[in-house]
DNA sequence: GTGAAAGCGCTAACAC
DNA sequence: GTGTTAGCGCTTTCAC
């Protein structure tokens, strides 16, 4: 079916001179199929099956200066934190006639800066990150270069474009006080320290304005490497207990986390909440399933993914550039969900 | 820093101009460095920093014909179950330079047509795609292009190009052995229908197999909906467990239905394994945190991953056709885990 | 509603 | 080691 001569591909011309048009309106019965007669979008149409066309999008690119491509970072894509939000994003997008090109930074900084050079030379139309801590040149990167950007999983006084999220910080407060309110003496706050990643170390800064506000002192775990694994809820679970007082219930900064400390105390013996309670961060699946089912801070993860790419698609549609600065940081809230664990 | 004319963007020639050399020089400073003299490559690249230079990656693949970029088709990004191997994909490519443009086909052959060509338009170097089974006009597209292809998480006689994985029939019938040999009599298998989703059913026929070379009949819970869920394992136990004969095992097509059974059974007072035992597919982290641990296949989930970016780079880097038959499908095994739930 | 010509920004091919 | 020229395949612009 080929009879591209130069790079032995199926081009528009090849479609055109089967269909006995012009290649413009080929360009357009794929594009605009209103303007082009019924008729001659049959011939097109045919001709392209005919051939097994697959236009050339880096063409179109290249002239036209807009893709409908869209780059999305996220720090990881190896547990399900991130999972929903790309779902909904990737959801939302499709539903418009966008393709998301994916990049994992790995929760670097750093390497954020040079991925988001690599996908930015790909013409992407807008742009997704994740969390609202980044490099100066990110900020400077994308302010240059005029694009849609949506920041997510947090709030921003000042962001690049728009942000959906919810406060990190009130969430692991407000999670603090419902323990409080609960009867717990000792709180403990499981996680990683606080330079390590960002979204944590707010909920840290919110878990401590807490237990000031209730006039305690706090107790925290925070391993170098913790991460959202079940390995690192054990860990911290065995060091909490072995100290000389422990406390009587323990805030993860994750559902994994919190999770795998669940089921580290099912092994142990401990029992939860009566011996040690746990609250875990997030409201996945997990929480559910978990027995106990786990007490948590329910984030809407899906809502965030598909509010950012309604913003983006209405961004992208309107053309209207940044609004006052109350609608630029999307507030979506988080709920305390009080279960069987804490 | 803008000092493009016709689109507003900074170009090659705008940091040539400002190094005062030609565009070409820039060019290879960024992708043939060696070919540039030391002094040269400076100026080129403080012109760079200063300009904020973003190649415009659609116009190098429209000239040169060639991306920089592997597209992906993976069945959902909602769970871990593919996440490995995206991780260990992305990583493998990312080392070389390449981007990976993923999308997901939610486990529909159909869309994964459309989705593909809209991933080829791309014009991506290679693709990857989950399991062997696609719509034959996947196979066509992509024999075409004659693209380097790597199918994974299964293996096959006549792959498009190339496949890594493991035998799902071979993993889900010695599964079925190793259960019967632990002395269960009434092996139950939990999944979704045959025609739903092509490993599933192959690791069902493994357990037909199986129990037809022990003499067997076969007991099967087919839900309609099921899925890599906790709430799918639930559903299958409940109705197991109401059956005038219930089973004394359940072999469940994925770790994360086995897991959410677990835990069911757990809440329901169902002891695990003295009552009913379980069997997983896939040793995620969730099965060694499950209360018992669970009997599993593992699946070398990442390493599929990072076998097929080898693939591809090494395809790429040596421009090589398809090899000899036995070679073009890599069988990375699996190994039955027994843990206390079986 | 349809077509012809021009050119997006880069790199391959060929000079020097 | 560096520059010049041409053109990748599409869409924009302007005619009709």
């Amino acid at each position: 079916m080929k009879t591209g001569r130069s790079t032995g591909h199926v081009r528009m011309v090849d479609v055109a001179q089967r269909a006995g048009v012009g290649t413009i309106t080929v360009s357009r019965a794929l594009r605009t199929p209103g303007q082009v007669s019924p008729e001659m979008r049959e011939r097109v149409m045919s001709a392209m099956q005919a051939t097994g066309y697959v236009p050339n999008l880096a063409a179109g690119t290249l002239k036209s200066q807009r893709s409908r491509v869209i780059a999305a970072i996220v720090p990881t894509l190896r547990n399900t934190i991130f999972a929903e939000t790309v779902d909904g994003l990737s959801e939302g997008l499709r539903e418009h006639g966008f393709q998301l090109l994916i990049a994992n930074s790995g929760y670097c900084l750093e390497a954020e800066v040079s991925i988001l050079r690599n996908l930015l030379g790909q013409q992407p139309v807008a742009v997704v990150l994740t969390g609202t801590a980044h490099d100066p040149s990110v900020r400077a990167m994308l302010r240059a270069r005029g694009l849609p950007v949506v920041e997510t999983w947090d709030l921003s006084e000042d962001p690049i474009d728009r942000a959906v999220g919810f406060s990190n910080f009130d969430a692991a407060r407000n999670m603090t006080l419902a323990l409080a309110a609960r009867g717990y003496q000792r709180i403990a706050f499981a996680g990683a320290p606080p330079e390590r990643e960002h979204r944590g170390a707010q909920r840290l800064a919110g878990y401590r304005q807490a237990l000031a506000d209730l006039g305690r002192r706090p107790q925290t775990v925070t391993l170098e490497d913790f991460g959202a694994t079940f390995a690192s809820g054990e860990r911290a679970v065995r060091q909490l207990m072995a100290r000389v007082k422990p406390p009587d219930v323990v805030f993860f900064v994750n559902d994994v986390a919190a999770f795998g400390a669940a089921q580290a105390c099912a092994r142990l013996g401990i029992t939860i909440p009566s011996q040690l309670a746990i609250a875990g961060f997030g409201d996945f699946e997990l929480a559910r399933a978990s027995n106990p089912p786990l007490t948590t801070v329910r984030i809407p993860g899906e809502y965030i993914g598909r509010t950012a790419a309604r913003l983006i698609v209405e961004r992208l549609a309107t053309g209207s550039k940044a609004t006052v600065s109350s609608d630029r940081s999307v507030d979506l809230g988080f709920e305390i969900v009080e279960r069987e664990s804490a």
